[in-house]
DNA sequence: GCACATTATATTGCGCACAATCTAATTGCT
DNA sequence: AGCAATTAGATTGTGCGCAATATAATGTGC
């Protein structure tokens, strides 16, 4: 019974004629292409001394600041799990300070450090250089975030758990 | 100095006029959909036992096993100091065996035992289930992973270091 | 003004991802 | 044979991502 009872099309870039093969194709494409462009930005980022969650949290931050984790957390769909300790490495490094609100002492407002706000600059060089490393046409490009952003969409709408 | 030096454009949605917004666009949505997607598929994965990564390494035995761990890490793009722990928590589950290639002692060999599968019937399910949540026409969804498609194979293809 | 639910964040625990490093086995060269 | 270079995995350490739970502050009804 290890027999290799496997097989049933050449699987990998065929077109899509089985409907059950889309979504390993599809997912593990998605899952692939997170993987390799959170490596591509790696060495960029390596200078800044950010990973990819922090420059986000960054971009976030360069974009208006100060905020509420909470309001981190819904912008880039990451919840206090995943942020409290990256907020807390990112004030370790000097780039932002939390303090909690003390209009709601439940709340904790992140605000931008001087050299967090200064990091801008430098940063402002990384989109350049990565729309370049990942190579293709820009309307490409456009076309495949417009579809990310309607998958995104969507799922968001749905998940409020029909039964 | 805590001033919202922010804001330059509406920022989200608006049409991609600035190619330098382009990679935060869409690296952030293929960085969300990845996400959002691994989220989609935990509850239907949990009954198996199994997390995503896992379900892919299945996935990939189930096409074609036994074999090395480097075929495996080719296969997923994955690199060992990922897959090894991996792997021994789905021998721990009973699903795999690891065995040392007697003709090349550097190799592992992963096998699946008869449970692992077995598990194949039962995880039949999952893509119908899955494609269906993830909703949207057949044809825009193939079309997506046609995109990622070729995008992973351009990032594949580049990165044997430019200077 | 006191139980009780609600809200905002923090903590804990587990499982990836991956860089860097290590060990051991094989291959190549002479 | 003998040894350097290569190759395959394993190990270690750091940083997410998220479920589950805990804690503390706010709001609400009575």
């Amino acid at each position: 019974m290890t027999r290799d009872q496997t097989r049933s099309e050449p699987s990998a870039t065929g077109e899509g004629v089985d409907p059950l093969r889309l979504d390993l194709q599809l997912c593990f494409a998605l899952y692939g292409a997170s993987n390799r462009v959170t490596r591509l930005y790696r060495p960029l980022l390596e200078p800044l001394g950010l990973t990819y969650p922090q420059y986000l949290v960054m971009l976030a931050l360069w974009e208006r600041a100060p905020r509420s984790v909470g309001d981190l957390g819904q912008a880039l769909d990451l919840d206090s799990g995943t942020l409290t300790p990256l907020l807390k490495r990112m004030e370790t490094l000097g780039l932002v300070n939390r303090a909690r609100d003390p209009r709601d002492e439940r709340r904790v407002i992140v605000s931008l450090t001087e050299k967090g706000a200064d990091l801008r600059g430098p940063a402002s060089a990384v989109p350049g250089q990565l729309v370049c490393r990942l190579g293709g046409e820009l309307g490409d490009l456009a076309a495949l975030r417009d579809a990310l952003q309607t998958l995104n969409r969507r799922l968001d709408a749905d998940d409020h758990g029909p039964t």
